[in-house]
DNA sequence: TAGCAAGTGGGACGATCGTTCAGGTACTTT
DNA sequence: AAAGTACCTGAACGATCGTCCCACTTGCTA
């Protein structure tokens, strides 16, 4: 029984993630409000057919963008959190740089991750991909008390979100001392 | 010099203010994708070309209703603050009752207000608007610790939209202890 | 009362949208 | 080699979109 070697599909999910690929810098630069076949199938140099073969339909194309989006993002807080564990750290300088780097060179990303909050508050199908961010930082984080950790995780997205409409993006040492507060023992 | 008594401007600012009503219906409705001329005109009972006669176009009648949407909030911030005041509550009961309402009946208008955020992420005009209720805060509540207090603030942003792709909304008392937290004196 | 200003609304135009279809190509299986 | 499968794509259809035009009613003003 082989395994993914006809050529054909290979080339086909290879195209379907380049599709991917271009309905997400789609999002950053136009929001999900610029999402349409023909837009994605330009930015990603393919005929508008194609975005159609791929997926059923135009929805089937957005979701399937947020969640590849939500689980890079996951994926990019393991390794942070990883990071920081083996330097040590408690973490309060890697937050505020990881923060300051969302809403700066990566703030296109970081809007789409909230468009995909917005659109998870609608389909509930989309919920476990939004909330998968927060899941890894629940299992990974060592957390004794509940309550401040609640607080931790509201903290996080509440100055994410609050730093999308500041008219300047802050940086990491203004964050610091919120993040060490956020992150202080009780 | 007399202000406002002609008719026809009284009526026509009526139905003005009656389209962003209806607009505002929409987008708790359907969300901000969901805004058209169209729809709007339908919700509103009135013929397609007007709303296109008192708004000069479909993103003049977008950004008027989110910004009518953020007043009243502020509006709403305004006087939960002065009742809380008035019985010489620290405002943790109010602050926690206050977000399971936005969560639980006034869902759709808490979406609503999300959406402006987002907006105001892309489109500058809209920030002065969707910061409006965290200046009423900042302005009427006295805050000696200026961290604790941006914490206070991002945690409030942070619990409301995490509730909002919460598959339940949480209640009162869920919420409770955490703005407990955050409310506690340093 | 004549003339102007403000609002009303039916109808339509061009653009863009999601989606479909049919013919064609490339690869695999029998 | 033949048949079958998976992918590709140009062209097009019907629907919906934002917006405009123009004839009209209504209320104000000189």
């Amino acid at each position: 029984m082989k395994i993914q070697t006809d050529g054909r599909k290979v080339r086909g999910e290879k195209r379907r993630t380049e599709i991917i690929e271009a309905a997400l810098r789609v999002i950053e630069r136009d929001g999900v409000a610029g999402v349409t076949h023909r837009t994605v199938a330009l930015e990603a140099g393919v005929p508008t057919t194609s975005t159609t073969y791929h997926f059923s339909s135009l929805d089937d194309l957005l979701v399937a963008t947020l969640i590849s989006c939500a689980r890079d993002m996951a994926t990019e807080v393991y390794w942070m959190i990883d990071r920081a564990r083996s330097r040590g750290s408690r973490g309060a300088e890697e937050v505020a740089g990881l923060l300051a780097e969302a809403l700066g060179p990566r703030r296109g990303r970081t809007m789409a991750e909230y468009e995909l909050y917005l659109l998870a508050a609608r389909k509930p199908e989309l919920r476990p991909a939004a909330r998968r961010w927060l899941d890894v930082l629940t299992s990974m984080v060592r957390h004794d008390d509940e309550v401040a950790f609640r607080v931790f995780l509201a903290g996080i997205d509440g100055l994410l979100i609050q730093g999308l409409i500041d008219d300047e993006p802050p940086s990491a040492e203004e964050l610091r001392p919120v993040v060490d507060y956020l992150l202080k023992p009780a």
